[in-house]
DNA sequence: ATATTTATCCATCAAATGTTGGAAGCAATG
DNA sequence: CATTGCTTCCAACATTTGATGGATAAATAT
């Protein structure tokens, strides 16, 4: 399976690649239930059944994508892992601010899809285990708030935590918020990293002195 | 509608009351879509027309809860508004987290509706409007992030937006969170109020000096 | 006590949805 | 050309799910 599922996102262009980046797309914006096999069909453009002979049942496709995402993300905070080394810690925290709005931005229904996975339950089988927990710990540790790699600090994982709270939801809530603040796009990107950034630059860095 | 839903507001032993009270925790825990008005009948502990009787459509038995819990979260709004009255910043921020985390985690079934209502799209029929718009400015001025009503900043909007989001993540993430940190239930509580604090209130009392 | 309204359940329907079998197209192979 | 294997679609099936009609009981009124 994770074979096959390697070789369908090595490949875009196959049909299985296609149906998996069509199912990312509406799980995303609909989650599990609110998601038919017909509208993924649709949304590639086949018949329902040419989607069934390439990914069997809706639980498998749908966990074949959650596989995805995970390599996915996890390539992202190599990524951002390697450009912050050696950096001040505020500019690690810009740089991995910026890199994660970029990538999230560009691939919308990459928060929708992970909030979704949080705090939505799905009837029947247990949920799937989104392997957030070891990302956690290897951000923080990136971010240099934590030291040792045996033991992270209760507090650093829980900051961790909420930052990456915090982007997921400005970059899935948009269609919410922006109304609210009354601005176009490209300049709620701007709006959300400075946001971020006004927010959390200061909590780690300034010494803290807090009953 | 409105003054009936009031009235199985005011009397929670009543059916309409009831059903109301389960379809908020179901509709909460597994969205729209991944609720059936016999799991909401299975857990009121009626015959599914019992529930048709009383509320009618699904849909609107759905948009009574969002105007049910609409008009709950304005009355803790208003509430934190008159306790923070007065206080310094600081004290502001503390106390409309603490309230703010108490309120939800005794009814955790709240944030994660509300979180579905952001980020889950409904098939058909257009998403209802949420009015966290006026929350928003009015939290702002309350916490003296804005001084003319006329004009709040986009900068205070998407702090307050942050600020709110971070706590239904945390509150609605427990059982995603609470295993990565390794604690209890009660502590967890503790961190989520500690993490936020830490991490807002530098934010917000600091003279910025920022790119 | 009788009539009327209210509330609840059983049985059922129609549409939606997950899933499959089989026929037809199509490319490569012998 | 015939065969084989892969891919796609049409049609259908079984289950789930939103929704309703009607019988029955409980409460209320007259």
């Amino acid at each position: 399976m994770v074979s096959t599922l390697e070789k369908a996102r090595q490949d875009p262009s196959s049909m299985k690649g296609k149906i998996l980046a069509s199912a990312r797309k509406v799980f995303g914006e609909y989650g599990y239930h609110g998601t038919t096999t017909r509208m993924i069909a649709k949304d590639v453009g086949i018949d329902i059944s040419t989607l069934y002979y390439h990914w069997g049942e809706k639980r498998d496709l749908y966990e074949s994508v959650v596989m995805d995402l995970n390599d996915e993300i996890r390539q992202k905070l190599l990524e951002i892992e390697s450009k912050v080394k050696g950096k001040s810690l505020t500019t690690r925290l810009e740089i991995a601010i910026d890199v994660m709005c970029d990538y999230l931005f560009s691939n919308p229904e990459v928060s929708n899809f992970i909030l979704f996975l949080y705090f939505g339950k799905t009837r029947g089988d247990s949920s799937l285990n989104f392997k957030v927990s070891e990302y956690i710990s290897n951000i923080a540790i990136a971010m240099g708030l934590a030291l040792d790699k045996k033991y992270i600090p209760v507090k650093a994982k829980a900051s961790v935590i909420a930052v990456w709270n915090s982007v997921l939801n400005f970059i899935s809530g948009e269609d919410f918020f922006r109304p609210m603040l009354d601005i176009g796009h490209d300049e709620y990107i701007v709006v959300v990293k400075d946001t971020l950034k006004f927010i959390l630059i200061p909590a780690f860095t300034q010494e803290r002195n807090r009953s």
